[in-house]
DNA sequence: ACACAAGTGCCAGTCGATTGCAATTGGGCT
DNA sequence: AGCCCAATTGCAATCGACTGGCACTTGTGT
């Protein structure tokens, strides 16, 4: 899944603040616990289970239980662009929303803050808070609408 | 999954506007493919591809291929609420998109153009044309904000 | 009514993720 | 420093949602 970052990140000061807050939540700093949230610090965006798995040298099952145990402690959020696996990310740590294109399978990250307007009309409309963190936002991308154009007047 | 229908379908005059579409498509009209467009288009809401072999007895191999064939062909489309399996509607048939909420595990669905003025907003800030029809929008409802509340405060 | 591509059933395989269980280990407590 | 024991791990099996191969059947234009 390609990421096309698009903002700097806003860096944590550093992994101990994750580490701080998993032993605050009572959590063991096991080796593949300290392993997988180094990977999630310095990734340059969001990672699937698999290729932290392969990347660290670990079972996925261990993997996938971190992670799982991670979200559930809030420490973790994990998002869907198109089809295909969760991809994690460090909550608090370089966060991005994400605007997906099917036509190019590409991805583009939005700062939270520029869909403030979009959320909070969605909020007076219908009441939900919604988040575009888990599922990405889906559409054409102004590319790949030029192209469909192209395509479509030839 | 749960699907809570708040406006009354706009049907279709009849599944005849289907089929005469998948014949335009030079598609042929099977038995098993007759009977997976009369179940979505008597359903209530969108129908998994299992649902729709276990209610049909049919093999789930053969439904799966109808449906993604139709949806090829732009006869369906399929949405994806919280986790779990594609559900399948046909398009132009009580078209909804849907907004999801993780807390209580229901969608509620949304007439399209009462979110055109968040597509409109999306277009203008990002460019891309956005649908929430293979994504929920997911976010807390307002029920499930209020119990939060309460929990909160005890 | 025939020919033949489109579609079907069956079965095995994939992909992403979860679960049971015995073995190991982090880390609090002497 | 050593001990204890729940938390965590590795491994293998399993799951849910599909996908692909292949021989057989069926819809349809002629």
């Amino acid at each position: 899944m390609t990421i096309a970052p698009e903002v700097p990140r806003l860096p944590f000061s550093s992994i101990d603040d994750a580490i701080e807050a998993l032993r605050a939540r009572g959590l063991r700093l096991s080796m593949t616990r300290q392993l997988v949230l180094e990977a999630l610090f310095a990734a340059a965006g969001p990672v699937s289970a698999e290729e932290l798995a392969v990347r660290l040298g670990l079972v996925p099952t261990s993997v996938y239980r971190n992670l799982e145990t991670l979200e559930r402690h809030g420490l973790l959020r994990h998002v869907h662009l198109g089809h295909g696996p969760g991809l994690y990310t460090l909550v608090g740590h370089g966060e991005h929303e994400y605007i997906y294109c099917p036509g190019c399978r590409t991805a583009r990250t939005v700062r939270p803050e520029l869909l403030d307007p979009v959320r909070s009309e969605i909020k007076r409309r219908f009441g939900y808070e919604v988040r575009f963190t888990h599922f990405a936002l889906v559409g054409q991308c102004p590319r790949c609408a030029g192209d469909a154009a192209v395509r479509g007047s030839s």
